[in-house]
DNA sequence: AATCATATCAACCGCCAGCTT
DNA sequence: AAAGCTGGCGGTTGATATGAT
């Protein structure tokens, strides 16, 4: 029970599509939409099973496919993503506009796959480990070679964290950029082969990110980042979509009547949060524009601290 | 020019979750 | 509650293209 048909029965048609299956395909997404790919077949006559005209459709076939020549942007993004996310290719997918999950994946197993970690990671503009670091530790006195020097937990500015949040919330580093680069080099360190992030030290994890699930990241990257903003008081906020949020960054969000404080509506990240949650998304929308001006959202109080004032 | 090796990528397969009956 | 159906996902395959000898 629960099994789709097997494509290979009664005699439907497998492997390479013709221009006239592409046509009739695309006549009937055009005219009944994407979905019930089952009936496709029944009321156009394609003999081609609904898993086999879902995945033309969404990997061939759909207008707003991008294909081949991934930029080197592109590139760095899919590593990035990931090294955060292992193989979950359609999420990776969905952070790369026009380009399918299919794709991401060959594109990996036949390019990046075959690369040694290191020479894909130097593609990073994040920090470097050194010396090179066995993957785990068992011992305490391994884990405190491990650790980072200080100056390198603290980013680039070589600031206290403290400070350097503070500096983010104020408006005065921009969009966090010592966090950035702490965040950058947490998940080029983290270790998810339980399927879960960890991290070699307390410092290398602020509250933020400890005992963050991936699953939980995976909620987080559903969020449409080019909605977030800060408001003038300097809280973060997407203005749209509060309740996509899971419910993990609740314990991030100011109890109600803190957030009534500073704004009627919209989504409060604690203090303490803001800047390690600024540094996350920035990893997956450098684009200031779109921090600044709230992608869309044309609320004129959305802009990071710093940037407008 | 012929043959073999390797790379690429479209498509298939099996599993699963969620929905409907 | 159980059975059946569908869509979605990641892993894998195999036909084709390309490069090397």
């Amino acid at each position: 029970m629960g099994r789709s048909p097997r494509c290979d029965k009664d005699g439907l048609n497998k492997g390479a599509w013709t221009a006239a299956e592409d046509k009739i395909l695309m006549d009937y997404v055009k005219l009944n939409g994407e979905g019930k790919w089952s009936r496709l077949s029944r009321e156009t006559g394609l003999r081609r099973c609904g898993k086999s005209c879902r995945l033309r459709w969404m990997n061939y076939l759909r207008p707003d496919i991008k294909r081949g020549n991934i930029s080197p942007d592109e590139e760095e993004l899919i590593i990035r993503l990931h090294k955060l996310l292992g193989n979950r290719w359609s999420l990776i997918a969905g952070r790369l506009p026009g380009r399918t999950d299919n794709e991401i994946k060959n594109y990996w197993n036949t390019n990046l796959a075959k690369k040694p970690e290191a020479s894909r990671s130097v593609q990073l503009h994040c920090l470097q480990r050194e010396p090179t670091v066995q993957p785990h530790a068992t011992s305490q006195r391994e884990l405190e070679q491990e650790r980072l020097p200080e100056s390198d937990i603290r980013g680039v500015a070589n600031l206290e964290p403290q400070v350097a949040q503070q500096n983010a919330i104020n408006g005065e580093l921009g969009p966090s950029p010592d966090g950035n680069a702490l965040l950058k080099r947490m998940l080029s360190d983290s270790d998810m082969s339980d399927g879960s992030l960890s991290f070699n030290s307390e410092e290398e994890s602020p509250d933020f990110m400890i005992d963050f699930n991936v699953d939980d990241i995976c909620q987080i990257l559903d969020s449409d980042f080019s909605k977030l903003g800060t408001d003038q008081n300097g809280y973060v906020h997407d203005g749209e979509r509060e309740t996509k949020y899971p419910s993990y960054l609740n314990q991030h969000l100011m109890p109600p009547e803190e957030a009534e404080k500073h704004l009627n509506d919209g989504l409060h990240i604690r203090d303490d949060s803001v800047s390690a949650f600024q540094s996350l998304a920035s990893l997956f929308e450098s684009d200031d524009e779109k921090w600044a001006g709230g992608g869309g959202t044309n609320d004129a109080n959305f802009a990071l601290p710093g940037k407008n004032s």
